[in-house]
DNA sequence: GTCTATATTCCGATAGAC
DNA sequence: GTCTATCGGAATATAGAC
């Protein structure tokens, strides 16, 4: 992994873990064993680093999205919830769960990166769902899209949640959204 | 009301606006139009300053939760759902949303008092669904705990996912909330 | 209870050598 | 591409006068 690409991965953890206000320069470069200005260099502000950070996940989104193309549509829509098992094992919140709170204190760039984020998967769940019910798998009320956004809310703020309840609280939700789902 | 409550409120809404580490004590002594020192002279640290916040929110927590006590189940759940309605007209996403992606940057104090708050709205929602089915006007899947856990997760996200999808989405989550229990 | 003044620390960011 | 050195600013917090 080249040095840009490290310096990435530690500001996602780290977004994900405190908060993009509440991380520094100084955690990276100290975690990497380089200097404060070594990051600068690779990336000037603040903003530019939490750019490429969202960047990086809309990729892996698309990636994931394309891999899983051939699967049924339950097997999809597990691989879309494995995003969050990897998260909460490692006690992070989602990406975008993280920086929705701090919106009003980001630019005009991320916000918008952050909404396509938003949207992809939005479309990506929908999609699924819709599928899932034209082949009898699925069964529920309301449109594809509707029923996505309850899900990913479930999704998005069950990370937030359960960092505050039982950590079981999770899987509780996980099973509950997919029993909901196929019964 | 005094100028206490009044720092308070103020800092409640700067948390639900941007975050509790990106606002400072001069966000509002500038806004009172006093001094840095005398926010100080209430609230010592910044810490002491989030924990007044939410023992605040579990005030009018309980006290929502008393007045509610003898309308019936859908109405409390209307009720419930209400707290998030004037949060999303302001703009502000729910403080339990707000500190839990931040939670590992606040001190022993603030994250127990956070975890009361969690756990009060879940039993409070647990036991308005029990009482709900038990009439026969609620209906869903699982005990009322794991739906809970459902309904308050799209509620709390429902905040902070409408700050990047369209506003509508979130009479939508609430609207398909209800109609999945009455329905 | 509010003020002025300031200590202290930290952070984002840049200049310029190597 | 990484370093040393540092600037400028902002934030938390405190001392002490009024």
């Amino acid at each position: 992994m080249t040095t840009r690409d490290r310096i990435v991965a530690l500001a996602d953890d780290l977004i994900r873990d405190r908060g993009i206000n509440a991380f520094s320069f100084a955690d990276i470069s100290e975690e990497m064993g380089i200097k404060n200005a070594s990051v600068h260099y690779y990336f000037p502000t603040k903003s530019s680093l939490c750019l490429a950070v969202i960047k990086r996940q809309q990729v892996a989104l698309e990636e994931m999205i394309s891999l899983a193309k051939k699967s049924a549509p339950l097997d999809r829509l597990e691989q879309y919830m494995s995003i969050y098992d990897r998260s909460k094992e490692a006690d992070r919140v989602c990406l975008v769960g993280s920086l929705a709170p701090d919106l009003h204190t980001l630019n005009e760039d991320i916000r918008v990166a952050l909404k396509e984020v938003a949207a992809r998967i939005l479309e990506w769940v929908t999609e699924i769902l819709e599928e899932g019910r034209d082949e009898g798998v699925f069964r529920f009320g309301g449109n594809a899209r509707s029923r996505a956004l309850l899900i990913v809310t479930n999704m998005l703020a069950s990370l937030q949640l359960t960092r505050l309840t039982k950590s079981e609280d999770f899987s509780i939700i996980k099973k509950s959204i997919i029993k909901d789902l196929t019964s």
